[in-house]
DNA sequence: CATACGTGGGG
DNA sequence: TCCCCAAGTAT
């Protein structure tokens, strides 16, 4: 028996779905793939993305065998890197432990890395037609307007109540449609501001709504000021040739390829910065030549604005990487093949566009 | 449990 | 320009 509430939402599923190109007769693959490039991230951002990707990594297999390298390659400018990383990890272990295929059970689809406790259960709904309930940020919403809850959202109280309600409407054996539609009805009609609720399927099932308080719900907690840092690169010139280090695995665009430099210290010149950077990370000398481009952007927990220079290499000194990181001198033609962040894309696109004179 | 982790679009 | 926030996960 399904509850009215379910029966609502899949009729307004089956008339609204949106027609995206991982639904319909999709590989549990393709699911997996699409599930991971939305966390956090755009309908609209993530549809042109995962054609590339599934064009050339079309299964598990060829994943796997494919390098880090050209797996973020196909990544960049999606953000939160580690989730590439942790596919390709992911799509190695399946390789070698389930024969290709992704586990249908949802344990087992949480131990894989990137797969955490919504995307575990999404596919298990979605791919395998298993009963499972699951929470994202627009199931969230809808729900904590459907129960009027003051709980604040993204803690485990609010996920618990969540969940539970979610679980007592759950249509047995279309839990992936159950699913998928709290997520449309999230994203078009029951919108974190404004939400539509003269056209909401849910209206008369919405206590939010009923009193009136679906803008105040859900409650979110106050967000923290962003911390802005001043920070310098070096663009290095030797040979026609541009120095490129490679960021550690862990943290910040992990594994992408950057033009040397770090952050300025209280009441130092952008100059003095360079230097000791490159110094302390490349154990080089440098000579600073001339600015290259001021960028600024927001990471999602801090700002910055980036300095670069024109930098040479005085007689005949040669870097050596302090930390182990992986250095390539690099053509201006190959500077496409390595995966960068936005900041690092944005100069070396300068870099092509200006053509560089070679010292 | 709080924090780190990217980027782009909309108001 | 600035703030919000979007199909979360790992530590």
């Amino acid at each position: 028996m399904l509850s009215p509430l379910a029966t609502q939402i899949l009729a307004w599923y089956a008339e609204n779905a949106r027609p995206l190109p991982w639904r319909g007769r999709s590989s549990p693959y393709a699911v997996w793939i699409s599930e991971v490039m939305l966390q956090q991230t755009r309908v609209e951002t993530v549809v042109p993305y995962y054609l590339r990707w599934m064009e050339r990594f079309p299964d598990v297999v060829t994943l796997a065998n494919a390098t880090e390298e050209e797996v973020l390659r196909y990544w960049e400018g999606l953000g939160y890197y580690a989730r590439a990383r942790n596919l390709w990890r992911a799509a190695q272990k399946l390789q070698q432990e389930y024969q290709g295929q992704l586990p249908q059970d949802r344990a087992a689809l949480r131990q894989l890395p990137g797969i955490g406790a919504y995307t575990a259960a999404a596919i298990a709904s979605i791919a395998f037609g298993r009963d499972e309930a699951t929470l994202d940020g627009n199931i969230r919403r809808v729900l904590a307007r459907l129960i009027a809850s003051q709980t604040p959202l993204r803690t485990p109280q609010s996920d618990r109540e969540l969940l539970q309600f979610a679980r007592t409407h759950l249509p047995s054996g279309q839990a992936g449609e159950f699913n998928q539609a709290m997520m449309d009805l999230g994203a078009t009609i029951c919108a974190p501001r404004q939400p539509r609720c003269e056209i909401c399927p849910l209206s008369a099932h919405c206590q939010a709504f009923q009193l009136g308080l679906q803008n105040e719900i859900p409650v979110t907690k106050p967000k923290k000021v962003l911390p802005h840092y001043v920070v310098t690169a070096a663009v290095i010139v030797q040979n026609g040739q541009f120095l490129l280090a490679q960021r550690p695995k862990r943290g910040l665009l992990g594994g992408m390829w950057e033009f040397p430099g770090g952050k300025c210290l209280e009441n130092e010149s952008l100059e003095a910065c360079l230097k000791r950077e490159i110094r302390e990370e490349l154990n080089l000398g440098i000579e600073v030549e001339q600015p290259f481009g001021v960028y600024r952007h927001a990471y999602t927990h801090y700002r910055v604005t980036l300095h670069a220079f024109l930098c040479s290499i005085p007689n005949g000194n040669q870097p050596s990487p302090i930390e182990g990181q992986a250095l390539r001198w690099v053509e201006q033609q190959e500077l496409a093949h390595f995966p960068m962040g936005k900041i690092d894309r944005q100069i070396a696109r300068q870099i092509l566009n200006e053509g560089i004179k070679c010292s």
